[in-house]
DNA sequence: GTGCCGGTGTCAACAGTGTTGACAAACTCG
DNA sequence: CGAGTTTGTCAACACTGTTGACACCGGCAC
């Protein structure tokens, strides 16, 4: 009963992917959004508590491209590790989407998915309850620093990327080492390559000590 | 020349630094800052190019809680632990102090100082610069990735972070076995214990592994 | 001294933002 | 038909960052 809705809460989460899809994350607004929808901006408030709220759920829309099925006789580190290396893509594949989902666990569906998924893959590394959830928690944590740190760089695309990682390396190499001796002796390593190969072997290095059950 | 000044960059921080410490990083806004300064909220651009740079200065003011000097006979990994978890719990004194800094390296004073620091530590442990340099990026996108994911409860305060974290591990329990058999299993393992210490736990597992020359 | 240059702060305005409360339209049920 | 309920519209409030024109006022050159 009432008045037929012409909105739903799909029709706008569509309409905001795409609009953060199109132009990021900060081009998403109530205006910007009744605008494309063709309603009253705060028509939204029927469907959504906040913008907040409306926000994380397209976040979790697009946590949809992170794969979680396993593939048969896949090791359990190698689930793990296309897991947060698809995670990691996925957050920097929009705009700082990553502030979307950020903070507190969301609960929504996509969110449970991966974790259910990872959380399984390091179970299935014989490490006990206990030290499978500390594991969790610290993969987590690496993967959504190096995607909230990369963020605004990725951003830019790859070949501005590479550009932008250089001239940080000129600027370490120039400072004074008298001053800075560490910075500028290893200037030439810093951002080497790409953050992708950097999150991979900082992630390989963690997988391997924790599955030697270094979190007791 | 010219008009004296009533303003400077110093004490526009001072204020600035202030309204963040008492009322949270949302509640800085040039005009908020204007008032409080009794001055218009124009004056500030005369000091700072915009609202993001004046955010990013103060940022780096509130980085000079991190210790970074380097006591007699510490050894490296201790050093480095140190930095870490104190540059962890500085990002997280602050609500939402973590966007501030986070995304590029700002090149301000402080950051340059702690980036100093922990790369002298981790070239101290032995590792050639190729292998201080990726250590150092582990080590430090698991220390931000820390600080944004708990950032947010964090802000509730210890006594109310913990109630935060026993509700998310009875959610977990009571998801379905069928659908989330791993989530169930481990629910009474999750957000367990402190933030603190489990990334704590998480650091000592990657610097360990780290220094075993892991990165190759 | 006079005049000017230029840094400084003020003011008004623009173009946005999220959000709310009152109102009207449009349906179902009794 | 009227009541009740849901949905979208409208106007308004209280904010936000930022800019361009203007006035103030000091030190410098003449």
């Amino acid at each position: 009963m009432g008045r037929p809705a012409s909105l739903s809460r799909d029709r706008i989460e569509v309409a905001a992917a795409q609009i953060v899809e199109a132009e990021g994350v900060d081009a998403l607004s109530a205006r910007r959004l009744g605008s494309e929808l063709g309603c009253d901006p705060s028509a939204l408030y029927r469907h959504f508590a906040d913008m907040d709220d409306l926000r994380r759920c397209v976040g979790d829309r697009m946590l949809a491209a992170v794969r979680t099925t396993v593939r048969t006789g896949e090791p359990w580190d190698r689930t793990a590790r296309r897991i947060c290396i698809d995670l990691r893509r996925t957050l920097l594949a929009h705009r700082r989407l990553a502030d979307l989902v950020q903070g507190a666990p969301t609960r929504l569906p996509n969110e449970m998915r991966i974790s259910e998924a990872l959380l399984a893959a390091l179970l299935r590394s014989g490490l006990n309850p206990a030290q499978a959830a500390a594991a969790y928690h610290a993969v987590v944590e690496l993967t959504i620093g190096s995607a909230a740190i990369d963020a605004d760089v990725a951003a830019q695309g790859t070949r501005a990327a590479a550009s932008t990682y250089r001239n940080w390396r000129n600027d370490y190499r120039r400072l004074d080492p008298e001053q800075f001796p560490a910075l500028t002796a290893a200037a030439e390593h810093l951002y080497r390559g790409s953050a992708a190969d950097r999150f991979e072997r900082a992630l390989d290095a963690l997988l391997l000590s924790l599955s030697r059950g270094t979190l007791g």
